[in-house]
DNA sequence: CATGGCGTTCCACAATACGGCATGAAGGGG
DNA sequence: CCCCTTCATGCCGTATTGTGGAACGCCATG
């Protein structure tokens, strides 16, 4: 269904570079104009997209996606569930948090973000992506999955992103091993150069996992002494997501 | 095109009754099975829907659609501007505070809610619309649109949906003119029976309003001794949400 | 007044999505 | 143990539907 794709990709892009105009994603996309703009038409009448309110020849997300959440987020339950602990732990350690979920094609999705107030911090946007072999909150999920779909996950090699990515499928096992007994991930320069982050799951009632919160620091500012701490709260503030998200 | 029209349908209907199964939206659409099954492929191909982690037949929402956000909410901004406001106000008044925005179609939709511990208390899930012309944050948001606007918008009769209703144009047009006068909008059954609500807007630098903050209640909680300081504390945090979005 | 860049509309063609049907797997009852 | 239903999924000829080049109208600029 190439319409579909294409619609898709085009909202996607919108949403990227919102206000955007019709010339401007055709040199996007390399897509005639008519093709553009018959779709951003039929996307804006499905109630997706809407004309800004300013430029009206502009066009930008409509409210209405917000009605369309993914499963793991869906009712108020986990996200509303999560917020207060998130903030009260930014209050104590004064680092960004973040709340990822794992999505398929082995990667975890930003789905919240509390702030610190330091002016050099960590960026990331809820809803980026970033792969689970290769991060803190990736490995926290992957440490409380079944061995089965672990092995199926963990063959070969993985990409690395630079010299501490764990690329190896058994050294990666042996860190999820240590994962586990510690209670939180860690997360040295694996993926990102000069990010830091620790990490640790919130699980349903049978105990799957379905995110992991983390706290987020640039490499500056990390005191390996801080660790053992961080690491407590952490762990602290997902069990007590996991409880509020169980009542 | 008519399939992107139809995916986007088959897409929101995932996102209400997820996870579901291909048959289960046969029946609510009264499409073909193939019709339905291969939409339902090319979304997932897309990245937009993913198979149950338990049944792989049924359907649910991936965490892709949380990198397309409504330009309302684009970057942090607005969004995590509201929340802590919002956390406070609740811990005052002890009633769920919602965050609106106005949509495109003349409708409010829910962005973020704050709920109070209340057993008996208001519900609206993130997502949900409301007509602005009987809402307490459409009011607040029309009376500081200008006068143009409102006009285009009031014009002849609006629908009912109960004996409270605000249905003539001239009447909202004086109503919007007390809520100008007061600061705040006052919602007694015009939309929603047994409800109550009180919401103040959230403007952006050129005084445009952006969205509502509002504390919603149960009628039989209602007290109209309550009011001006329900009044005073929705604006004062309407104000600090503009003030900490603008910085 | 000419020009270029823009968003928008039109239309004949052919690529593409449609949906009936067939298949295969899974569960339930006799 | 086998039949029978129910379900998800794959196939394929047909005609519906989306495609994209071209033309239009609008606006700012030289």
């Amino acid at each position: 269904m190439k319409s579909v794709t294409r619609s898709l990709r085009i909202l996607e892009a919108v949403a990227r570079h919102q206000p955007v105009t019709v010339g401007e994603l055709t040199k996007l996309f390399g897509l005639p104009k008519s093709t553009v703009q018959r779709t951003l038409v039929t996307l804006n009448e499905a109630g997706w997209l809407r004309a800004n309110r300013r430029d009206t020849t502009r066009w930008e997300i409509g409210a209405r996606v917000l009605a369309v959440r993914p499963a793991a987020l869906q009712g108020s339950s986990l996200f509303a569930a999560a917020r207060e602990p998130m903030i009260r732990l930014r209050d104590r350690v004064n680092e960004t948090i973040h709340l990822s979920v794992p999505d398929a094609l082995h990667s975890m999705v930003v789905v919240d973000r509390v702030d610190c107030d330091h002016p050099v911090r960590t960026f990331h946007t809820i809803g980026d992506t970033s792969p689970l072999h290769a991060t803190a909150t990736g490995h926290a999920i992957l440490a409380h999955l079944p061995r089965r779909e672990v092995d199926e996950f963990a063959t070969g090699t993985f990409e690395g992103y630079g010299e501490d990515t764990i690329t190896d499928a058994e050294e990666l096992r042996t860190e999820l091993q240590r994962v586990r007994e510690r209670g939180y991930a860690v997360n040295h320069n694996q993926y990102l150069q000069g990010i830091c982050a620790i990490a640790a799951p919130v699980l349903d009632g049978d105990g799957v996992p379905l995110a992991a919160v983390a706290v987020s620091l640039p490499d500056s500012r990390f005191e390996p002494g801080r660790l053992a701490e961080l690491g407590r709260l952490v762990t602290e503030t997902a069990a007590e997501i996991t409880a509020r998200h169980l009542r």
